[in-house]
RNA sequence: GCGGGUGUGGCGGAAUGGUAGACGCACCGGACUUAAAAUCCGUUGGGACAUAGUCCUGUGGGGGUUCGAGUCCCCCCACCCGCACCA
């Protein structure tokens, strides 16, 4: 090496070494049932999708989960780490219908791609524990717990609405409906009752209420959404005589949380799915077409809220049984058939969307709630919907909302018109797809004998290989033989079930699997109840309520099959931000992908053709925007290390991550910079421990210690940004030239091989690198302890405490640590005496350690 | 639409109600070099003035509480996540 030339840490071989040399050491191993009698600790990433490669997105939530695990490891834990694929779901069956592979075929080759790719990561994972959950070992298991828990009351079989396609006679997924159209057909999708199977998760809507405030160490605003989501409610039925019946229906049921507003009722509103739109729809042709003008709505509830409210008079009226008037029925909408009984009564002055439908219609908008009595609206132009005093009600006027809910309940139990009712948003889980590239639901229907188990010694229900793609629609269904099995009861000619399951009961208790992954039985009783909870579960914020709440329902109802032994299956959660990019469109719009731009003083041009190029907004990475960065294209340019660094240096986990050139190059330059300083370090002469420690020895070993409880306090508390920048700070004060005292020769060999310890959880190969240069022969950092603070180097003797007048700066002062007002005022009161000039001193406030205020006014 | 979140220099961000801008990036200046890259050292929120300094201003917008507000309260705006068949 030449003097010019700069050192450059070696990454690509250094890399695959030391991830060889820990695969050796079988470090990262666990135990199904340890011995070690070490605390036990398990830490989980949400397991990917295998898509095709990694993506940005998982290389910071495995790098987020690596520092986890390795700190506690580090830190004495005996820690299971392990990795598997959400392999089931609907772009496994694109592909085939795409590019004429199969989805198995298409889902393993991407599985190998990614698995190699998270490798070269350098994750602390156990890769004897993966799995994917399209492998039939998996299924397998899930099959015999859904039967366990049909077997134990827990699942149903009942209609339920899909969005189908009328040309491709195909189911279709929300995300398949585009603006209420087939995305392959185009043609207006309809709603389609099918026989469907559901899980109970509505029985347990209390304890996953309940449930939530066993989390501490869960983010407060998902335990809030799951809360809302499961939506509590107290209110009441309210039961309205049809004026003439139809249909053979002679009143209708609603649901109100505002039995106080019924004097203010202007209509009454039911679903388009409701019996009596049905009803009306049979003689109405009107009716018949709104109703359809409905289904083209498509099932989601962000589709129907969105969209604008519309409604259909069906000419029949009801009675109010407090006030004994009369009131039309319209058809709605925006009225959800799933929540509460399907029907509403229309208070426009209580409800924002009663009101706009109201005044949409020309209905009447009576006013029954007021600020007071003495502050009655003549006319209203939006819906009172808070707190208030009754008006215009009876004898509810008068009383507030509060009071005035329970006077309406009782009245309509005296009237037996109603009743309380508590009254929950959550819903029974629907898991039936009729999809192929799913888990088997293991039930055979026999036309005698009804739904039937598969029995225990024929399973697991395998999906068949040679199923073909070339039509729209299930190919379970569309297979010639696989469907047609005797009934397990009467052995009569019977159909297999051709539904396969949701593909959220495969991630509803992976986590469980994980803890003994060959077991015979879904779970090994002494493993899962070793492992479990989850100690540190990582992943986006995306899944804040679906998939975790049905994981926490499904581990209570392997609770109760005696699958596992405890019902929350996450003690702590974190929940990380996107990874977005700026993007980018040539002049004729098209989306261009980040290499294919460069930028330049006159603006953003295309590489190769020189055109200029639209810099787009920063938005989360996907290949429809081709704003993606591809990892393996990064660790090839500068090592593992670099990423992960970058990942985790840029901004605080639980935000979104911009990814930048210039991030990653700067964290590239630190990664060179601090091998480099290693190799300095360790060059220079090794000096005693001396007895004691002054000037700027002193100061830094005190950084040094300061570093090492600030790094430990970030990692516990995933401010993992935070543990970098303390990082950057102290070997910042390693720069310059190396000195000759040896009581800072010995503290900067301190620095370094502390420096060596804290980053390994984050730059594990750099840290081995490290280690090696300055204490060779000493084993791995991966099996080495976490370093402690001394504690008499984390205390200072002088602080800078800031003075203020009338709270704004005026100056600072240097004051013994803990100094009171007695010593600290006179100082300060000098420190600022001009700023105090001609001023009369009202009042002083000392905050020892912090702060001097004086308030004064001109004397 | 409903539920949840976020908003601080040119950029990412830091800050138990107590000196706003730690740390990094970028930029600028300097050293080294024939030169460039790399590396090393240093400056940098904006503004004004009498420029070794002093003052004003500044945390999406508007109000409020407080000796003191990025932080607490109320109203508004923008963006992001979720909405039950995407994973």
């Amino acid at each position: 090496m030449s003097d010019t030339e700069t050192t450059r840490y070696d990454f690509a071989t250094a890399e695959p070494h030391w991830q060889a040399a820990w695969e050796a050491a079988a470090l990262f191993n666990a135990a199904d049932t340890p011995t070690s009698g070490k605390p036990k600790y398990y830490v989980l990433e949400m397991f990917p999708y295998p898509s095709g490669k990694i993506h940005m997105g998982h290389v910071r939530n495995y790098t987020l989960g690596d520092v986890v695990a390795r700190y506690k490891r580090a830190s004495g834990f005996d820690v299971l780490h392990p990795m598997g694929w959400d392999a089931f779901g609907l772009p496994a069956e694109n592909a085939a219908r795409q590019r004429k592979t199969d989805p198995a075929s298409w889902t393993y080759a991407n599985i190998a791609t990614m698995r190699g790719e998270l490798k070269r990561m350098g994750l602390s994972l156990d890769w004897s524990r993966e799995f994917a959950t399209c492998d039939p070992e998996y299924y397998g298991q899930q099959q015999k717990i859904f039967l366990d828990f049909w077997a134990n009351g827990l699942v149903e079989r009942r209609m339920s609405a899909v969005n189908w396609d009328p040309v491709d006679h195909t189911v279709l997924a929300n995300e398949q409906v585009i603006d209420g159209r087939g995305w392959l057909s185009g043609a207006p999708v309809e709603k389609k009752n099918l026989s469907q199977w559901f899980l109970k998760i509505t029985d347990y809507a209390e304890d996953l209420l309940e449930g939530l405030k066993d989390l501490p160490r869960w983010p407060e605003r998902v335990k809030l959404m799951q809360e809302n989501w499961i939506g509590h409610s107290q209110g009441a039925d309210v039961t309205f005589a049809l004026t003439a019946p139809v249909g053979g229906i002679d009143s209708v049921t609603v649901y109100t949380t505002r039995p106080d507003t019924l004097f203010g009722m202007s209509f009454l509103a039911i679903a388009p799915e409701h019996p009596i739109a049905k009803a009306v729809a049979q003689s109405s042709t009107q009716a018949a077409a709104f109703l359809a003008e409905c289904a083209a709505q498509g099932t989601s509830e962000a589709a129907i809220e969105q969209a604008e409210k519309k409604g259909f008079d069906t000419g029949l009226t009801v009675q109010n049984p407090l006030n004994g008037q009369t009131y039309p029925v319209w058809i709605a909408n925006f009225v959800l058939m799933d929540y509460g009984t399907g029907a509403i009564f229309g208070c426009p002055c209580g409800d924002e969307r009663d009101f706009e439908f109201a005044a949409k219609y020309s209905l009447p908008i009576p006013i029954v709630v007021a600020p007071s009595l003495e502050a009655i609206p003549e006319q209203l132009t939006k819906a009172l919907d808070g707190e208030g005093i009754i008006v215009n009600s009876g004898f509810l006027t008068g009383l507030p909302t509060a009071q005035a809910k329970p006077a309406a309940i009782a009245e309509l139990e005296r009237l037996g018109a109603g009743k309380a009712v508590q009254n929950w948003r959550l819903r029974d889980w629907g898991i039936s797809r009729q999809r192929y590239w799913g888990c088997p639901i293991p039930v055979i229907h026999c036309a005698a004998c009804g739904p039937q188990p598969v029995p225990a010694d024929q399973l697991p229900v395998i999906l068949p290989k040679d199923v073909t793609f070339d039509r729209p629609g299930n190919p379970l269904d569309h297979h010639p033989s696989w469907k047609h099995v005797p009934c397990p009861k009467c052995s009569a000619p019977a159909t297999r079930e051709t539904d396969t399951f949701d593909t959220f009961i495969d991630s509803s208790w992976y986590f469980a699997r994980f803890t003994a992954p060959h077991a015979a039985s879904p779970t090994n009783l002494e493993a899962v109840n070793h492992w479990l909870p989850v100690d540190q579960y990582v992943g986006g914020i995306e899944h804040a309520i679906l998939h975790l709440l049905y994981a926490r329902f499904f581990t209570r109802a392997m609770q109760k099959t005696g699958h596992v032994s405890l019902k929350e299956p996450f003690a702590g959660l974190f929940t990380q931000g996107m990874v977005t990019h700026e993007s980018y469109k040539d002049s004729n719009g098209n989306w261009l992908y980040p290499e294919e731009v460069v930028k330049t003083p006159e603006g953003a041009k295309h590489v190769e053709t020189g055109e200029p190029v639209t810099v787009g907004r920063i938005e989360k990475m996907s290949k429809s925007k081709r704003n993606t960065v591809d990892p393996g294209v990064i660790i090839d340019r500068f090592g593992a290390d670099t990423a992960r660094w970058f990942v985790l240096s840029d901004n605080p986990p639980e935000r979104d991550v911009e990814w930048t050139e210039s991030g990653i190059l700067g964290a590239n330059r630190f990664v060179h910079r601090l091998y480099r300083l290693a190799l300095t370090i360790a060059a220079e002469p090794r000096a005693a421990q001396p007895e004691s420690f002054t000037g700027e020895a002193k100061k830094l070993r005190q950084l040094t210690h300061r570093t090492i409880a600030a790094v430990s306090e970030a990692l516990d508390t995933f401010t993992f940004n935070l543990a970098v920048a303390r990082i950057y700070e102290l070997s910042g004060a390693l720069a310059g030239a190396s000195p000759t005292d040896p009581g800072l020769l010995w503290a900067r060999f301190e620095a370094i091989e502390t420096i060596a310890h804290l980053i390994a959880p984050m730059m594990p190969h750099l840290a081995e690198e490290i280690f090696a240069a300055i204490r060779p022969n000493s084993g791995m950092v991966a099996i080495n302890p976490w370093p402690k603070a001394d504690p008499a180097y984390l205390t200072v003797d002088e602080v800078t405490v800031a003075v203020q007048v009338n709270g704004k700066l005026r100056g600072t002062v240097l004051l013994p640590a803990g100094a009171k007002a007695d010593v600290a005022l006179p100082i300060a009161k000098q420190a600022v005496a001009g700023a105090l000039l001609g001023q009369l001193i009202v009042k002083e406030i000392c905050v020892p350690d912090r702060i001097v205020n004086f308030v004064v006014k001109p004397a």
